[in-house]
DNA sequence: ATGAGTCCTGAACAAATGTTAAGAAATGCT
DNA sequence: AGCATTTCTTAACATTTGTTCAGGACTCAT
């Protein structure tokens, strides 16, 4: 069985027959370190589960600047959801911090399985609610923590990432300049 | 048709049975200016729909303020939504800013109407995703605008809520001190 | 109407964070 | 290995935001 199908499975029940479905519906797809899979200004279509690799997705502000605003991880399902829920243009790009490798299910395949396989609404609706909750905790920390607060808070949560992204990516999902960050580490070595 | 019905309809097409069965497995809650319907400590078991009214969640932090999460409109679904889906006692309290009349469903008795009537997990997923595009708008705003541009957002958007509630939730909401937005306030009107 | 309490404003100062600019360190490419 | 490029650190200074405290405005119950 796949990471990808195991994974679902955790959630909701499927005989064979669905997992072989839902397997058929993706395609897989590889990104070098640094390649671009979602590109801003286009309408999100798809959806992919990362089965392995890193992924940032970020946007350009007005003084060009890169905003970073999630880190991705294997495992799980990423989009520019936004956009694909919306049926919009997406303002993010979405980019392999390493070699990635994805599978990926367009919406219109999505909604097809969906309708042949309905516990797929409740597998679904759990990603969201995820997401949700992922969202929420972030906003309180966004919302009332500082940025010593917030830094100390990911060095436990998310080392990993730290250590394996440029530090100025860290400052802006954390919301502050490099600069800052940089002086904030200083701080935390002593 | 009640409001709450019709709400749902938007989304999922329902016969008259399923309509009843909806209308049936909710119960009304007045809420009185000031009241509180979920209380910190507790794990939420229910989601409300909001037929009239206004409420505000908020949280009390290690300095004993309270830190304003969301201010909830009628015509959507509330909860204490991480509590309610992680089974786990919330930290956050859910109070009546005026006189409020709710519609409100135990988790049990959302999932058995969700099992008589499959298309409602498609309803719950479209508003766990119609959650996750306000959360995300909102992390976008905190992490990248200064408080001032995020209160001029606030007034564009939400105008209504700002003329109603006291000016110091507004501040937390917008994550700064009632002093600084009493300031920005005085700058905006030249 | 009166007084207690709450909420808002204002100002002075403190702390957090941004900006600029320069050099040091790390990285990638050939 | 060596050069070019990118990234990181540092420091000085600017700006934003928090804190404290005082007073004024507003509410609300009596």
């Amino acid at each position: 069985m796949s990471t990808l199908v195991a994974n679902i499975s955790q959630f909701i029940t499927l005989s064979s027959k669905e997992k072989e479905v839902i397997e058929k519906a993706f395609y897989p797809k590889s990104l070098r370190k640094g390649e671009i899979w979602i590109k801003e200004g286009n309408i999100c279509e798809d959806v992919a589960f990362i089965v392995s690799g890193k992924l940032r997705s970020y946007y350009i502000n007005e003084s060009g600047e890169e905003v970073t605003c999630f880190f991705m991880q294997p495992e799980n399902f990423i989009s520019s959801f936004t956009s694909f829920l919306t049926n919009t243009p997406t303002h993010e790009n979405i980019a392999a911090l390493e070699e990635t490798e994805l599978k990926i299910i367009s919406k219109k395949d999505l909604e097809r399985i969906s309708e042949l396989i309905p516990q797929l609404q409740i597998f679904r609706r759990i990603i969201a609610e995820n997401l949700f909750i992922i969202m929420e905790k972030r906003i309180s920390m966004l919302q009332s923590q500082t940025a010593y607060e917030r830094y100390e808070n990911m060095l436990k949560e998310n080392q990993d990432i730290i250590m394996s992204v440029p530090l100025q990516y860290t400052a802006s999902f954390l919301g502050i300049s490099p600069q800052h960050l940089s002086r904030i580490r200083k701080e935390i070595l002593k």
